[in-house]
DNA sequence: TGCCAGGCCCTCTTTAGGGCCTT
């Protein structure tokens, strides 16, 4: 599969706005199912942390007040990222902010999201739900670090989304899952899902028992 | 004044409602 970069934001809000700004970035490049490149910032958007979001991420007001301007870590990720495909759990959430953020400093995407998350629910339907850090126990991957941090979560999703490219290719046999299949893929109902997977051109021999 | 995210997905649905998921 052509490379991949996985972000994560930790924000002060739901939603972009007055009331919602980014606190924290990551990204990570994945390449062949591994970890190539880490970018990570705080940025400082002149705005204070709610005492919730402080208790659930770490990050202070204080933290905020001592890093880099919001605009230079948004020209710096979005330079390491380049064309790259993109991938958040929860890309919506994501997407609104990469995009708010982007357009303050003049720039817009140039690429699609996929959703680790929407794929679990296809991909995982027997997991016992599809938050972040549950999938990244119920399927036994590595802990990354403290959740709720950029970083940390960036590379529990990039871990995901190389779990779920693996279950596509072992279990369904896909010979060679694309970002463009990943998107189209979190489209298709669920109900059809097995249906789509079976209609994908370039599929594998079906393994054969010994 | 009152509201305050929004798309996905399931079901006791479809002329709707509520939980999930992200911070």
């Amino acid at each position: 599969m052509e490379p991949i970069a996985v972000i994560d934001f930790e924000t002060t809000g739901i939603s972009p706005g007055q009331q919602g700004r980014a606190t924290e970035i990551a990204a990570v490049l994945v390449e062949d199912g591994h970890i190539v490149a880490r970018y990570q910032s705080l940025m400082n958007a002149g705005v204070s942390v709610p005492p919730f979001i402080e208790a659930l991420t770490g990050i202070s007001t204080r933290m905020l007040r001592e890093a880099p301007p919001a605009a230079q870590v948004m020209r710096e990720v979005a330079a390491f990222v380049g064309d790259t495909p993109l991938v958040a759990h929860n890309a919506a959430f994501d997407q609104k902010f990469w995009d708010a953020e982007l357009a303050r400093i003049g720039l817009a995407r140039r690429q699609a999201f996929a959703c680790s998350m929407l794929l679990s629910r296809r991909l995982l339907p027997d997991a016992p739900n599809h938050k972040l850090g549950n999938l990244t126990a119920w399927a036994q991957l590595p802990v990354t670090g403290q959740a709720h941090r950029a970083l940390a979560d960036a590379e529990m999703a990039a871990n995901l989304t190389t779990y779920l490219l693996d279950q596509l290719q072992t279990r369904h046999r896909v010979a060679a899952p694309t970002h463009s299949l990943l998107c189209a893929l979190q489209r298709v109902p669920k109900a059809r899902v097995g249906e789509f997977l079976r209609q994908q051109p370039g599929k594998s021999a079906p393994c054969r028992s010994r």
